[in-house]
DNA sequence: ATCAATAATGAGAGCGATTACTGATATGGA
DNA sequence: TCCATATCAGTAATCGCTCTCATTATTGAT
């Protein structure tokens, strides 16, 4: 189940680590794969996020953040510069306690982008 | 409905949106705030962002990011600076589009900061 | 090996948020 | 007036996920 989420980078739902594990234990149900997912997470094993109402799991434990293409779905990680962002600094310079953040671009990748270049200008 | 969620700052979600639009229209039904809820956001009168499973709608067009505190559940607008993040210049130069971002920050805020430094430290 | 205590699992019901459908009502020209 | 279109309330359906519980391992003494 860790071997499944760790065997990708592709950031997998539940549902895609359950049609994944059921292939080696086919009498795997879904309740035990959200448990045994959010177990790992509260073990540090793996990481969680939402992403379009659905949680997507994360075997990278480095912070990193993300960049999401709107056409094809691609989800890249972005490694994190070590220096906190100005914003961030200012944050607690005000007072608060800042003790993560998520940050997630989002746009069209280089394969999208070269498509829609295209039908606008070429054909149609 | 446009003017519910442009009367707070709260970044309120389609159920609180109903309850104060049931105040002077007795009869609506749920979904039809959620239905123009939905046309708001196409038009681009209003924004919307999900946030632990509900979807949230915001009058306030001018990008901005959030700080998000764990405890208390406050939700405060960071005024977004001018200048990209070098990281998303980053991005731009290695050949993707870039139109937009989700920033947000979390931890605790200056109240509930202190109120845990006083239970650490004073009694029990 | 045996057996009781404990933990983990499968199957499916349940839940909260959201969306889709449906029939009734209103609006607005010809 | 008559019909077309739009909108809406009410409600059923869906989706992702969690919970329950009877059943099935697993463990640790004996």
């Amino acid at each position: 189940m860790y071997e499944a989420v760790m065997a990708t980078d592709a950031h997998p739902t539940a549902e895609w680590v359950y049609e994944a594990v059921r292939r080696a234990m086919p009498r795997i149900s879904l309740g035990t794969v959200y448990r045994n997912l959010q177990v790992l997470v509260e073990e540090g094993r793996l990481k969680s996020f939402t992403r379009d109402g659905r949680t997507r799991y994360d075997g990278d434990l480095a912070p990193h953040d993300h960049f999401a293409c709107d056409r094809c779905g691609l989800l890249l990680d972005i490694p994190r510069a070590a220096e906190p962002l100005p914003v961030e600094k200012r944050l607690k310079a005000r007072g608060f306690a800042v003790s993560g953040r998520v940050l997630e671009f989002h746009g069209l990748c280089r394969k999208c982008r070269r498509g829609i270049q295209i039908a606008k200008g070429g054909r149609k």
